[in-house]
DNA sequence: AATGAATGAGTCTTCATTCAT
DNA sequence: GATGAATGAAGACTCATTCAT
């Protein structure tokens, strides 16, 4: 016999299932085809459901693409704030961010790929809002890597040059090690990228007085 | 009096003028919404022309937008190569060529916006061969900064890195770099931050016993 | 100790009070938002019950709505009935007969609405047999008021015109002032309106020689 | 050979046609299934064009069925006007434009169907100012028979009651006239009720001590 | 050549209805 | 009985593309 406590429980068991299920295919659907050729029924059919589903769980098509995209900065975000949390030196901590984040994006890569072309998918006045919310939070990581690097130059460790554009180019270099990887086809490890990435990075902002290793 | 010769020159002219009108309202329409937000209609209004006359000078609303970039992207390309082809150490061509890429950027920021949207623009299948186009063009870009870092290299003024990969993170620099000071409202001179990614990649790329300047 | 019987009881009242809520939930949301614009979620919100529980009680949206109407109209019929049972004149019925008339219209503007939307609430072609039992009743109002009347003719009290015609005049008298008054956001009785209706009527139609109140 | 001019006048000939079919079949359409229940493909295909050109002419399906009235009610309006202005007794005045107006509901009953309709279909909220501009234009028609009346009080011609009232009585009596008509399946004429309901007003608002015809 | 009126395929979104629990 | 999650049909609206003038 069964409770009706539990029916309930199920029941919510079923709807989280779902609306992962539909985030799942929307990360799929929109990473192949961007915001404006996905189409809601092909989301739904990906994800095994009916069209009308999707809306009991998201407002719109921007709202599901949104949530998408702001799942995974998340679970990135939580990551890398776990890190930052860690004791020990700034510069020690951005080369694990910087880790972390080449490891993640090698995991979700179609994350990636919608993230990267955000800027792009401009989107209708009325739904400008939804991604304001998501470059926000986006920005927000590049904000850690730069109160990272403040303190590195604070601690003398890292050259007194803009911390704000230092962590641009950080950034940078990452995301384009990215995009080479995918349009190599993912034929080699791209964490193992990160060794290259801050070589170059460290060597070039560290401060030249500072105990090289 | 006027020749036949010169009725004919007049026209083609026109025709030129015209298609480059449209061209550039393109790249204003294009930029300011992306590809599908951007309508032909408004591109023809901008371009002070009609709808259909788009169509006698491209194929399609795709071939129009592959050509906007193409256009610009063979100018800056033109730009690189005659700095290439310049005598001179690669290192010292490497920086030119970054800096020159920053200037061309800051001048044509509406064009940077149109480029950086491409991966995201996905194109329905029988217009992808469209857009391979360009992105090769722009690989050609990559290739040369890579056959310069090999260059260095076999010089001994490089590390003897994956030069591809070096490629990419410069590349990566300018490109985040240039996002940054798009976000910013473009407060300050992009060209300006051509020396903050050449310290970075340069003091992280050169070989360490090669005489430092 | 309750009875098997108590418990069938129960449950009958109880459903019967359900029926009813919908009804009446009916009426405020039909009359607010017509026929299409009132969704069954609002209506069974409205109820406090669940969207699926209508369908309990009513074939469809269209049934319901239909019912909603038949219930008032019923209600009416039996007052009007239970006035043309009495002893007395036929002139006088029928000034009874509209008294009680827009006495009712004034106590139930949500029906009122919802009648008169009627005509433009059109149903797809299967929904038709529906609107058919609407009609009929609704009709039958007037045939009552026809029969009045040709009594009244025989009687010499009023002038020998086409007493169909005359009913649907004094209808629409009626309803004509209801839509006034509703327009007027209900300002004044409406019940009041019943001399004037009367006044112009009654003197329009009286037969000339007959007695002059 | 055809001057530019002329072509110009053909093409917005032609226009004017198209958008005249697409108002005749917005009419048929709508007084046969509502707004609600019309659908923009059917007057389409009743106009012989496609769905996209009834853009050209309106900005949406609420608009048009705004214009379909208006049109109408313009005519209409047009032609009461006219009546005003002539010289003569406002008595006199009020029966011509009862009789015009049945005419001319005899002659658009399409016309009448939406106009009765127009209370109960509610629209979204957007579309509340669309309606509103018909309803006031169709308020315009009550005030001009209200004016009257007034004139015919002060000639001491009406009794002095509520000439609003008296006016809201008149039009019910010609909207219910119009009703039976149709509901008979228009198997007499209409117009000829002319007779029977001006007897009807006018034996009932006259003021007894004018002198009677 | 240049135009822009006409087209109709394509997609988001709503909501009556069903049915497993 | 009662629920409300799931469904999917239906329709307004947009806009790239065509073609008669």
């Amino acid at each position: 016999m069964i409770s009706n406590e539990e029916v309930k429980e199920r029941r919510k068991a079923r709807q989280i299932n779902q609306k992962d299920r539909i985030l799942q295919a929307g990360e799929k659907i929109f990473a192949r085809k961007g915001f404006h050729l996905a189409t809601l029924e092909e989301i739904a059919r990906d994800a095994d459901l009916a069209k009308g589903t999707i809306y009991l769980h998201f407002l719109n098509k921007a709202d599901l693409f949104v949530s998408v995209i702001e799942k995974k900065l998340n679970i990135l975000l939580k990551k890398i704030k776990e890190v930052v949390r860690e004791e020990g030196p700034p510069v020690e901590k951005i080369r694990k961010v910087t880790e972390i984040h080449l490891r993640f994006l090698e995991q979700n890569k179609n994350f990636f790929k919608i993230l990267h072309s955000l800027p792009g998918e401009h989107k209708r006045e009325m739904e400008k809002e939804l991604t304001e919310r998501v470059i926000k939070k986006n920005a927000s990581y590049l904000g850690i890597i730069q109160k990272l690097i403040e303190e590195g130059i604070k601690r003398k460790e890292i050259k007194p040059l803009n911390p704000r554009k230092l962590a641009v180019i950080l950034v940078g270099m990452v995301h384009s090690l990215t995009i080479n990887w995918i349009s190599c086809n993912e034929k080699y490890s791209l964490s193992e990228d990160h060794n290259l990435a801050w070589e170059i990075f460290w060597k070039g902002a560290r401060l030249d007085s500072f105990n090289k290793r």
